[in-house]
DNA sequence: ATGAAAGCGCTAACAA
DNA sequence: TTGTTAGCGCTTTCAT
């Protein structure tokens, strides 16, 4: 097999224009069928194959999509990015990805790199530094330049497209409630995400519950950190208080390691302490006791982010109002919390 | 801001002929000081970026790579893959990426997708169903178009290529003599990746040490599974031994599934049995007792098999012949396996 | 039924 | 210093 053979060459060798090898190729009824013939024949011979540069310069679409994922060693984003990838190439389309290892920089610089041409749309999580830092001009700036952009996961109010989320509040309130109808009497929180807007909200949805229900709530049983520099120790000052009978971790290293450090105590999950979390990543089936946890549908809001881009896309013109999908999220029992209880 | 702006419409704006925008932008000497100034800044002025499309058509290279990866939600290719992305980024390379999800055909299918301009060169693992029908046309084809490939991990001695791998016999071996070296007696073998071939060289491995120092040796010790399916039953059956002392998984679903089950049998780690790992992902890490195991520096496969084919793309015309690299393992030793024990 | 020519956005050799 | 032209690979309109 050679090197990639053009329409131009097949019209040299075959002695017809260009245009007949064009339109031979695509089957058209103004060829002659023999000439059709020849030309399908010899293209098939020498692995023809169309250039895709050629053909998006002149449909001025690549199918092809941007994506920004803050992190892919964690699994739920490796979950959202295979929900993507699957409804991408259901639909034809091509994935150009980046990492931006929760940088804001890396989003400008992907952006910049990527919104010339190369891509048709972007799907996107924002990083934990830009949600930070407030920043989002280079979001906003797509609206401008005609380029759609759906927001998952991590979003902001202040920038204006489509975006698929879940409701963290209500979330974090059930898993909550749900040690609470255990009859866990000393709930305590961890979290390594509080610099998220999505960590704070799981504080909320938590803090409600104790405040409806009446029940003793104090700052101490709250671990809030922003990153996961030290966590352990964090959880071993919390379990000092050993009248801890239920933690809610809201991320899936809180929940491992404080696993790993009641164990160590000789505490007893779930005799002593039900544990629930959240996200349902790869550790929670996989610790032990596996997790009890909120499961967030990671593939659903890959899926359906990419399919409200691609609708986007498809349907130009017509610019829909842009809407938030919400996707809801379900508790998935383990062994890490004791049996239902029926509250009195 | 409004929409994408052509060199040609500046051209027409400002009353001179695309060739002096053209050059203007590039900063030619040819242009007058005075022309530059007045296209840079209604360039920027208009927020003008070059189409990337017709910037590649013309150059014949897109400096996008196209990227195969079995299955991204296991964290050793999510390692991987950003160690590939950091390295690609550096070098000013996009990334397509695919999730082969161990299919044959999506693995023809995205080859087909992409061979056709779309990207420079390829970046591959292997996926299992390949592996097994040993069928790796698509691969082989990519040589004489002329399009650069590096396989890494899972490769094959059937496809001409530059590759990056680890030295799987020898990193079992080490990994078995470890525990030996503990004083464990009577050490099992636990695997779910026996359907590829780094998982029977690593089967090897650990058979070679047994031999080599005479311990006893059965069949019924060894869990060789291709798939996640049945394991835990597989290895409640190969803890009814309970002389089992030492444990070598292969794979991090097996650590972690064996130490559910040992936990639950109230046989104690590392005190009643040792055990080590393999791949050093997430689940090492988080799960209690953390695995003592093999890393395999996922990051570093990533990054220099981005670098060889980089190399190979930047280098064309002087063809090298082509190169294994062997990357390098170490043992992790955290608190699933006893003390060093020096051996009487 | 076939071909010539323009154009997608850009660069570069050549002309003026 | 600036402009004209051809060409990257392809499609499509408009001749012929």
């Amino acid at each position: 097999m050679n090197k990639r053979i053009t329409i131009k060459e097949i019209a040299k060798v075959l002695g017809v224009s260009v245009s007949t090898v064009s339109k031979a190729l695509h089957d058209s009824y103004e060829i002659s069928t023999e000439t059709k013939k020849r030309v399908q024949e010899y293209a098939k011979a020498q692995n023809y194959k169309p250039n895709s540069l050629a053909l998006s310069l002149q449909n001025k679409r690549t199918k092809t999509i941007g994506v920004l994922v803050p992190n892919i060693l964690n699994t739920f984003f490796a979950r959202v990015l295979n929900g993507i990838e699957c409804e991408a190439t259901k639909h034809g389309y091509k994935l150009i990805t980046c990492f931006t290892n929760e940088s804001y920089q890396k989003e400008v610089d992907t952006i910049e790199m990527l919104a010339n041409g190369t891509i048709d749309g972007f799907l996107a999580c924002l990083s934990q530094e830009t949600l930070k830092m407030e920043k989002f001009d280079h979001f906003q700036e797509l609206e401008g330049q005609d380029i759609p952009l759906v927001l998952y996961d991590r979003v902001s109010s202040k920038i204006n497209c489509d975006k698929v989320v879940i409701d963290n509040v209500k979330s974090a309130y059930k898993a909550t409630k749900y040690l609470m109808n255990l009859n866990c009497k000393n709930i305590a929180f961890i979290s390594t995400i509080h610099g998220l807007n999505v960590g704070k909200f799981r504080a909320k949805g938590y803090k409600k519950v104790l405040k409806k229900y009446n029940q003793n709530f104090s700052k101490k049983n709250m671990v809030k950190l922003e990153s996961k520099e030290n966590l352990r120790k964090n959880i071993e000052k919390l379990l000092k208080d050993d009248t801890i009978d239920g933690i809610f971790t809201v991320d899936e290293t809180s929940a491992a390691t404080a696993i790993q450090v009641l164990n160590e105590l000789g505490r007893k999950v779930p005799e002593d302490v039900s544990l629930i979390g959240f996200t349902n990543g790869i550790l929670s089936k996989h610790i032990s006791p596996p997790l009890t946890t909120v499961n967030q549908f990671g593939e659903k809001i890959g899926e359906n982010a990419t399919r409200m881009l691609i609708e986007r896309l498809e349907n130009k013109g017509e610019a829909a109002p842009y809407s938030v999908n919400l996707i809801r999220t379900e508790i998935i029992e383990r062994k890490s919390t004791r049996r239902y209880v029926v509250k009195a």
